[in-house]
DNA sequence: CTCGGTGCAAACCCTTTGCAGGCGA
DNA sequence: TCGCCTGCAAAGGGTTTGCACCGAG
């Protein structure tokens, strides 16, 4: 299932690399792969991202990782993400997905997704305002969730 | 002028420290007058704050700047940034200036401020969405202004 | 006098860089 | 073959930590 984001997104990455003239290697198509059919957590970094291809048997080093991933950026593939005090990017994909932003639990640092239309709006208001070209934004709500799975609720139940 | 902020800062300093129980040091008070006195840049990281204050001729150690700043931060006299992939987090106070976000542009990187009231809204919204008692946001709109310091513009002025 | 706060320097951690070797074109 | 890409290790840079000394209460 959800193939299709993976075929659309190597399609992206065909042409992207084609168009500024870089190399079609192994290591490109096997990382997009790795993001693309992962069902699971849409949020990952790059360590994370690494130690799972390592677990899979393909060895490749932090340089090429965070190389691949600022082409990715470059190529619409992904977003870059920063939450909080957290000391390490985030980095999730784009395709497959709609724009959304995100909350952030302060306790047990779940992050969950939503869209507001009104944020789109808001974008258009703020660039006139400014004159300027906004290109992207980054909004996160930082909270106490009261999520059943959070680590913070099940420390004080447990207490 | 504006005083009247740095004497609120510093009363809302001292009920702070008072209730938590942590001691009124010479250097908690001058850092904090140095943010709150000064009419130029609302935005600083730790380094520039440290540097003013050895250019001044008050001495005072990284370790001392990032644990004051934590505190502040911990008190509502301060608010922390990470704007996109500046290494550095940015600060800012938050006494004397209402609840507002940002835009930040791509080339100069200067950062303006705005404030929307449907933020507050979207909020509500997103708090109610996900059973979560939001406490703050962030929001950072990126782009490419048409100021006339902008240095992108600048530089394509002299070319 | 006590012990929290500070200074100093080293440690940490994520990320970037330099260079030699490998592989796509 | 050519030179972009990768691997490896070291360096970089912001932030944190450990420990001894200092000073607020």
């Amino acid at each position: 299932m959800h193939n299709s984001h993976l075929q659309a997104a190597t399609l992206r990455l065909d042409r992207f690399l084609e168009l500024k003239g870089y190399r079609r290697t192994q290591e490109r198509y096997t990382i997009l792969e790795e993001i693309y059919s992962h069902q699971g957590h849409h949020h990952f970094d790059a360590h994370q991202l690494r130690e799972i291809l390592l677990s899979k048997g393909f060895h490749l080093s932090m340089a090429t990782v965070y190389n691949t991933l600022e082409l990715f950026v470059e190529a619409g593939l992904i977003k870059k993400h920063q939450f909080g005090n957290a000391p390490a990017s985030h980095y999730e994909r784009t395709l497959g997905s709609r724009q959304h932003d995100h909350v952030v639990c302060l306790d047990c640092h779940l992050v969950k997704e939503f869209c507001d239309p009104r944020m789109a709006t808001i974008e258009t208001t703020v660039g006139e305002w400014f004159q300027t070209r906004v290109l992207q934004h980054s909004l996160v709500f930082y909270g106490r969730c009261t999520d059943e799975l959070c680590c913070h609720r099940n420390e004080k139940n447990v207490n």
